[in-house]
DNA sequence: ATGAAAGCGCTAACAG
DNA sequence: CTGTTAGCGCTTTCAT
């Protein structure tokens, strides 16, 4: 096995010093055009390139950006991932990838282990244990050490950093307000428990609709999930609660879940109950999955746009990455807002 | 923004050294116990947390390890992230995390990026254009300097590395053989162009299985898909022939598909086209995703089991780079087969 | 028991 | 035009 090319070799064997060498490789006018060309040459020859962890310590910033997950496993995390690295490779940045598995220390070690002058930035959504117990210690100190921080999709106010997000709430009043429009009377909701962000939001889009057209919520419509369903042991679970919702209300006649899952489950349980999707049973989901384009029916949907969401976090992020540099006054925090749209496909009329 | 701590400064303000300072954090038999709990004492008020550049450049390892994948918007290569975090965070690594989006020149880009001194070492699974083109220098290159390698699911055997794959030939052969039992007659195979690894394989596997039971493959029903229909442009595309060849062979009573996408794909198509699933047309597809589990009907696949063989290359990997610190003679060259199983749902009978 | 110094690979201010 | 030096943060050998 080689050993890397370093300045030093190349010095020694050019028979100059380093400095001149690392000036040369960088065309400094101080160098004279024959000794440039020379070291270069021999650069070439030995396979020069630059030790990144040596620059990274003396430029202290690594040109690497940390991005904290829930789970990997599932589409929405990974379009933002790709957005994320589309972005961050075209600006010369690295992506450190760090999952939580929806758990709270995960999140902690996995941010310290990284914060340590591994990246110079995190973009993260937060671990579902995370927004249940409110502990938000871990992005307070980052922000105190220096580090920015970029919060993605799952949001709390309280913590002073930029973030990227949908309009939840009129994505959902938006689907819930299409149900209605297509003659739904009596719209059931599948949610989360209100500790997470998006869910709480996506049921107020859903009760604002309802509001708007003069409807009465009832209590048993709102299905808020326990814990996250999202995990394959919990799907009996969720068949069983939906399939007590729509045995209680057969009359049912619109369905809007706030995740792709939910909606999909949602559709094979009514099916199994031989409800007629779209005719009888109107179904729109939130998310912009896979499962979704390939259900039967077709599952009609409001669109989050990972990959925009992931690119401009990046961009919010390496904006503040770079604005530490000149130690400038930091422009304000910002909110981005990405809108979402309504696919309609088969499971609405 | 406060600055972070270093030991220079829990030096200076302790007024000892900053070599004592280190082997005091260190609980060094020279330092005294008096000392050692002054500093600590003091390194906690402060919150120093060592810095792991600074940590890389001395130990000339960085404790982070790249993979490389063809698209990250796959259920498979995320679940072999997902095992190679787990494994490798267990072990104190990181992960780097770079697309190659199937691009031959991406792949290069992202590995010289992360070759310069960012990462131990790496695991990969091929863009579709590096397997076309069989361009494999840089990854010998890669090896050349002494950065190990490891090689998953789009595997090539020129490069002398660790590797691990599944038994393609093998499940394939299981699942048309599967077919066959399950009364199939006429079995059709969806498959990719010949070069991507794990078409072929899975081919010969269809092939054996089909001279096992001394039937004569016919070319019409071998469809080999050009490029990466996988893509979502494509899927007209990818509809449009697989109607052709169910138009054409309207007594086809069996479908291998390569992947799930051309599994579901095809299972939408023939649904269209009024084929029973799986009364009149039994459907196998290959891969562990979620689509597959949520089909109507629930499709049958072989499951590749990526997580697992994340978390294999992992160890494999991590083995490697622990080797190299030593610099004993290396063991030799693995690669591990991970056994797939056949999950049988409703689209087969 | 403590500290000085060298070195990991590189840059840059300063000298010559 | 080229070289010396200091320093990024840390470890470690070798004095003291």
């Amino acid at each position: 096995m080689k050993k890397r090319t370093t300045l030093k070799q190349l010095a020694k064997e050019l028979d100059v010093s380093i400095s001149t060498v690392s000036k040369a490789l960088k065309n400094s006018p101080e160098i004279s055009q024959d000794t440039i060309d020379k070291v270069k040459a021999f650069a070439k020859l030995l396979n020069y390139r630059p030790n990144n962890i040596a620059l990274s310590l003396k430029n202290r910033k690594t040109k690497t950006i940390g991005i904290i997950i829930p789970d990997i496993v599932h589409h929405f995390f990974t379009k933002v991932i790709k957005g994320v690295e589309n972005y961050a490779n075209a600006k010369g940045y690295n992506v450190i990838v760090g999952l939580s598995n929806e758990s709270f220390s995960n999140e902690v070690i996995n941010m310290e282990m990284l914060a340590n002058g591994s990246i110079d930035g995190f973009i993260i959504s937060m671990s579902r244990e995370t927004m249940k117990r409110q502990d938000y210690q871990h992005f307070i100190e980052c922000l105190n050490e220096g580090i920015p921080l970029v919060m993605f999709d799952r949001i709390v106010n309280e913590i002073p950093c930029d973030k990227v997000m949908v309009d939840d709430t009129k994505g959902a009043r938006i689907a819930t307000q299409t149900l209605l429009e297509k003659g739904a009377k009596k719209i059931a909701i599948i949610t989360t428990k209100d500790y997470v962000s998006v869910g709480r939001l996506r049921t107020k889009g859903y009760l604002e609709a309802l509001d708007a057209y003069n409807i009465n919520p009832m209590a048993d419509l709102i299905l808020k999930i326990d814990d996250d369903l999202l995990y394959e042991n919990h799907i009996e679970n969720l068949e069983t609660q939906i399939q007590k919702l729509l045995k209680q209300h057969p009359n049912i006649d619109g369905i809007f879940a706030v995740n792709e899952l939910y909606a999909i489950v949602a559709m094979k349980v009514a099916k199994d109950l031989n409800f007629d999707i779209p005719g009888k049973l109107q179904v729109i989901g939130f998310t912009d999955g896979m499962l979704s384009k390939h259900a039967s029916p077709s599952l009609s949907t409001v669109s989050q746009h990972g990959e925009e969401m992931g690119e401009k976090a990046a961009e919010l992020l390496i904006k503040r990455i770079d604005e530490r540099v000149d130690d400038m006054p930091k422009h304000p925090l910002m909110t981005k807002i990405i809108s979402t749209n309504l696919i309609l496909r088969n499971s609405t009329k």
